[in-house]
DNA sequence: AAAATATGTCAACAAGGCTGACATAAATTT
DNA sequence: AAATTTATGTCAGCCTTGTTGACATATTTT
């Protein structure tokens, strides 16, 4: 009747290592690489009393701007109300402004003012220096590999949403077009 | 007296691009990357009631299994009462247990228990076969670049958080020693 | 005219961060 | 031996950012 639960088990004491043939290392260096990757724009957004939510939104507004708040939602994936609350907030300080859509007047299309579309560069420059100094450090000068991984990492259905993105050259052969 | 705080202000409707040297492409390719290299365990996590927040506690006592409390707190960033909402969950779940240390009797020492490991290996498992298709596809078997590229993303004081993992064969000469 | 769509908004809830305050046991310093 | 510091635990409350469900409005589609 002991271990009822699992507790009063015996501890493990040797260290998880790569012997199951897990990759530890490249999941380790994602870990630290994006905790520290975000560190920069995340000092820069406590400033303003934002966070990461309103830099997604910042970042794509500027990346495709007169996008739809339907659009956004997708890109995101979260749900209208909890975009609506940080969207708001940029709205209220000037970053972004709704306009009426020219054909379908109940869409609002979403820019950035000149001060969102600052913040935005504001947010991404420490990024790019980061990255700039990386992939210089990195002895063996190839970007592109580095390119071709991360975007093998990502979903296969959710690819579009890179090539979707203006000034991406980074398409993949899809068969036809 | 207009545009008071910014608002009624003017919309940019060109899309921001490479054009101000920003790197636009690797900073979403990690956005998306690491987007879908957590939604793998996320989901198993979900089925247990569990978060990110247990990822990574289960992670890296199985990592470095007998580090204190205060090791934990060192790598993870939280403070402690943040960690001991979701440590206690783990320990109640009889994933992890806690052994008075021998030197320090003040000390806790944190080890996973048979189901812990588990658990982890469960979860990591996922994400070792992400990025082992990810290293496929890239055609340049450039696994060192990609490592080398990650490890510089890393804040250059924080580096030693990963040398200090066991069995990380990737480690920079430090000069000396 | 009716139904569907795009958006907004109200209310309530949860996870996982945070701070401040205080308690305890054990180690260290005086 | 006494006082202080350290490692940990815990209580209470707050914030951000996610969630669901319900309902309102304007506009487009059927």
């Amino acid at each position: 009747m002991a271990d009822r639960n699992g507790k009063d088990a015996k501890p493990i004491r040797t260290a998880l290592s790569s012997e199951d043939g897990i990759d530890l290392a490249i999941i380790e260096l994602l870990f630290f690489a994006y905790r520290d990757f975000t560190s920069d724009p995340d000092q820069i957004l406590a400033e303003y009393g934002f966070g990461r939510a309103h830099h997604r939104i910042l970042h794509f507004v500027n990346r495709m701007p007169g996008l739809t708040v339907a659009e956004l939602l997708d890109v995101l994936k979260i749900t209208k109300q909890s975009l609506a609350r940080v969207l708001k907030q940029l709205i209220d300080t000037g970053h972004v402004i709704q306009i009426q859509g020219p054909r379908d007047r109940r869409q609002r299309e979403l820019y950035p003012t000149e001060k969102g579309r600052a913040l935005a560069l504001d947010l991404a420059r420490p990024q790019s220096r980061r990255i700039s100094a990386a992939l210089k450090s990195a002895r063996t000068t190839e970007r592109a590999g580095i390119e071709q991984f991360l975007k093998a990492m990502v979903n296969p259905e959710l690819r579009a949403q890179i090539d979707n993105l203006p000034g991406n050259a980074l398409r993949e052969s899809h068969g036809d077009e």
